[in-house]
DNA sequence: ATTTGTGCAAACACTTTGCATTGTA
DNA sequence: TACAATGCAAAGTGTTTGCACAAAT
């Protein structure tokens, strides 16, 4: 079973929360999944397996692996008004977008630190943490388009 | 008069449009803040200098600038669902975002570059731009948390 | 005079909430 | 059995749009 599955239902547990069979779906399908969903893309994968889930019970523990810190919400620029889940176990990464595809990849780099400090050495701030998106042409995109100039 | 109203009359009447007088306000109001305000935030703003002024309105001009790209809109983590605008005049240019204040401080670092040649070197994409923000406590509010401990 | 822009109100897209009912512990 | 969680429908936010009228060129 998922990091994910197990972290949430010891939290639950702890919390007084029940894990019911919407969670445990909800759950597993998230941390199944390489993307990163919108609520309306992980309800329409678990609804096909549970047809009688709500939208509104995905959007309930969206919000509370939100709160828990499990998962992070984000917008890219200049998509539509959803909200993308992604999950936070790994720790902070980045994201690279492509404005092609709309595909969103992960990496990570050492050199945000340098960022962070430098920003805290000059303003006295104190930065937990910070994110990074950068966007552009991803390589298949890249090839796609030269093929066709 | 602000760069930002200049080069949005030039190019409003390169594509036949018209300068209203609802059109300026909003332009001159926008330019002349250092926040990064929401469009309620700059229709409360405009709409006393002008009580007729509506909030579609501002909505239709932040629309057209950022299709312009002369303003970029962006959401910071925690807020609520409203964009907050950002002139692009000067360029990419990086956010710090107090998780106590809510302030939101611009700052510049050469280092976002070496993270983009990072990941094109690796990825194979083309960077177009990079947003980064930082989160955490500003120099102010660190001072106040400190003196209540 | 023409044609774009505005105010207004209604529609829209996404998310949250109240409540009766279901299901977990 | 008690009380948390769900489904449903309705309300809430923030943003966009259709249209009749106003105003810029």
């Amino acid at each position: 079973m998922s990091t994910l599955v197990l972290e949430a239902s010891q939290r639950m547990r702890a919390q007084g929360m029940r894990m019911t069979a919407q969670r445990r779906l909800i759950l597993s399908t998230l941390s199944g999944l390489d993307t990163h969903p919108t609520a309306e893309e992980l309800f329409r994968i678990t609804h096909q397996q549970d047809p009688s889930l709500n939208l509104s019970t995905v959007y309930r523990a969206l919000h509370w692996l939100e709160t828990e810190g499990l998962v992070q919400s984000r917008r890219f620029h200049g998509e539509r008004r959803q909200e993308r889940y992604d999950s936070a176990l790994q720790g902070e990464h980045y994201h690279f977008y492509c404005t092609s595809c709309q595909t969103v990849t992960e990496f990570n780099t050492m050199l945000v630190n340098a960022i962070k400090a430098q920003f805290e050495l000059h303003s006295g701030a104190a930065i937990d943490y910070g994110s990074v998106v950068l966007y552009g042409q991803c390589a298949r995109c890249r090839a796609a388009n030269e093929q066709s100039s």
